[in-house]
RNA sequence: GGCGGCGUAGCCAAGUGGUCCAAGGCGGAGGUCUGCAAAACCUCUAUUCACCGGUCCGAAUCCGGUCGCCGCCUCCA
């Protein structure tokens, strides 16, 4: 089964193969860590662990890389007006990071490189392309001279020309030759404070697109599969990158470059500057399980713009409301199933009508990832099995033996949706509730339904669901 | 001004030339079941894919144009 990725570099979708045979290496851009991840950024990690998911799924090793970028503007600045070390000031955030990552379920990277950590690696590429006369020096700092390397604007596909019309244009860059120009290495200056490194290229820092060109060699080689980021990376974070590893290192670089469309709200991007943003705390205080943010963000498909419908001030959560239903839906046939599976039946057979329906299920499955990571058709293999089979349940058609076969095939999805499991509820005082229902059901035979109601409201008000079932009553939290 | 993306039912969202209907989810309507409810199941909910032309035996899907929305070109996932 053929794997197709959309290739920024070519704008087209092309079929994937890795370097190394079932090997695949690649780079995905990670946080700045300023501040706490707003669900938009994460939009972005979450896309990219569908992608390493699925190439995982696709019998592939993944060796990921995803840097955190730990000294920049932001950092500097923020930290100084704190009071805090920048390593002090960072450590709430990568910090924050991680535990975000955990909630949302996405998997580890192999290595989390930080910028801070890296220096000597960049002032060793800034170097090479002294050497090989890429850079120019401007009131102590150093740039990469864009005129040097022909193929740049290859990626974003613009032109040297087509920049400057209209463009907002930095207007402190004076000092550069060529506005599209950028820093390698910058100069120390009051405002950095305590933030400096003394190295062979002076007291300063380093720009902020070298870190990515330097830990992705030293991880990775100067030629590896995949990198990812948002759209907006593409200019002139990712340009740049290329330029610095093509000059730096020599060879090709990146083979496939892949990027996500931003998260919106009500038709507008997501970002810090805008103060429409969302933290999942945010999210999760409402009511929201960091569950359904995962299922909403992973719901569309990478390249279209995810629209979030969400108001905390009139409480329109529709998004997380649909993402909400559609896992109870999941949840529901699940619960189902288990219930099927604890009465086992001697000689129970699997069905081949099953194993039929499980099969087509799988095709479909795996063609919709394969085809440029087409989740809404792999959800939509999902709850198309979810119908055929409810509809064979609700007949008596489901053995105990498919049963376990349908629930494998979940599971075995789930390596690459991660969103089966619920969330760990919070505590709740079971054996009350089950006292309160065995009270509820002794009034029911005796025919008192005002006081069965009665109890039915009362749990209700404390956020618990009675369902009355042929097996007998069920609860859930709402 | 340049570059890129998008426009499919009330909402979200697949589908890039034709095999049975334009997936799937949410929401809505009716029915079965149920003390009531919930869940589940069944039926219905786009003769049509922003608009206008063109190519083709055949187009949501390709080509040309028009309109609208968004993003990037400054830090940004």
């Amino acid at each position: 089964m053929t794997l197709r990725f959309y290739n920024t570099l070519t704008n087209q979708r092309e079929d994937f193969s890795s370097q190394s045979p079932g090997q695949v290496a690649m780079y995905t851009c990670g946080p700045t860590v300023h501040d706490f991840a707003h669900i938009g950024n994460f939009r972005a990690y979450v896309f990219e662990d569908l992608l390493r998911r699925t190439l995982k799924y696709f019998s592939f090793t993944v060796t990921q890389v995803m840097n955190l970028t730990d000294v920049d503007d932001k950092t500097i600045r923020k930290s100084r007006a704190q009071g805090l070390s920048l390593n002090d000031y960072t450590r709430t955030y990568k910090d924050a990071f991680f535990q975000d990552r955990d909630a949302l379920r996405i998997e580890h990277a192999e290595v989390y490189p930080a910028a801070t950590d890296h220096v000597p690696e960049m002032v060793e590429l800034i170097q090479k392309l002294i050497e090989k006369g890429h850079t120019y020096e401007s009131e102590g700092s150093l740039y990469f001279r864009i005129s040097s390397f022909p193929d740049y604007g290859r990626l974003a596909n613009v032109k040297a020309e087509g920049l400057l019309a209209g463009a907002r244009v930095d207007s402190d860059e004076y000092e550069k030759e060529d506005v599209r120009d950028f820093a390698l290495w910058k100069a120390w200056t009051p405002e950095d404070g305590g933030v400096f490194w003394e190295t062979p290229l002076g007291k300063g820092r380093p720009g902020w697109h070298i870190e990515c060109s330097a830990m992705s060699h030293k991880y990775l080689g100067s030629h590896f599969d995949i990198h990812t980021g948002g759209v907006d990376n593409i200019f002139p974070h990712h340009e740049n990158e290329i330029a610095q590893s093509v000059c730096g290192y020599g060879g090709k670089f990146v083979n496939t470059w892949l990027h996500c469309a931003h998260l919106v709200i009500n038709g507008e991007k997501m970002s810090k500057s805008l103060h429409n943003f969302y933290t999942l705390r945010d999210i999760t205080q409402v009511g929201f399980s960091p569950r359904v943010v995962r299922y909403f963000l992973l719901s569309a498909h990478y390249r279209t713009p995810l629209n979030l419908v969400y108001d905390p001030s009139t409480g329109n959560a529709e998004s997380f409301e649909s993402a909400r239903s559609a896992l109870e839906r999941i949840d529901e046939f699940r619960s189902k199933l288990n219930e099927l599976k604890k009465h086992a039946a001697a000689g129970d057979i699997q069905s081949r009508e099953v194993g039929e329906m499980l099969d087509k299920s799988e095709r479909s499955f795996r063609t919709a990832l394969g085809n440029d990571l087409d989740i809404s058709g792999a959800l939509g293999a999902l709850f198309g099995l979810i119908k055929e089979a409810n509809r064979m349940l609700a007949a008596g058609e489901v053995t105990t033996s498919d049963a376990q076969v349908i629930d494998d095939k979940l599971v075995s999805w789930d390596r690459v949706l991660g969103v089966l499991e619920p969330d760990i509820a919070p505590a709740i005082d079971a054996a009350r509730i089950e006292g309160l229902i065995a009270a509820r059901n002794a009034a029911r035979a005796a025919k008192d339904f005002a006081r069965s109601d009665a109890i039915r409201k009362q749990l209700d008000a404390e956020g618990i669901v009675l369902q009355d079932t042929p097996g007998g009553t069920k609860w859930k939290k709402k």
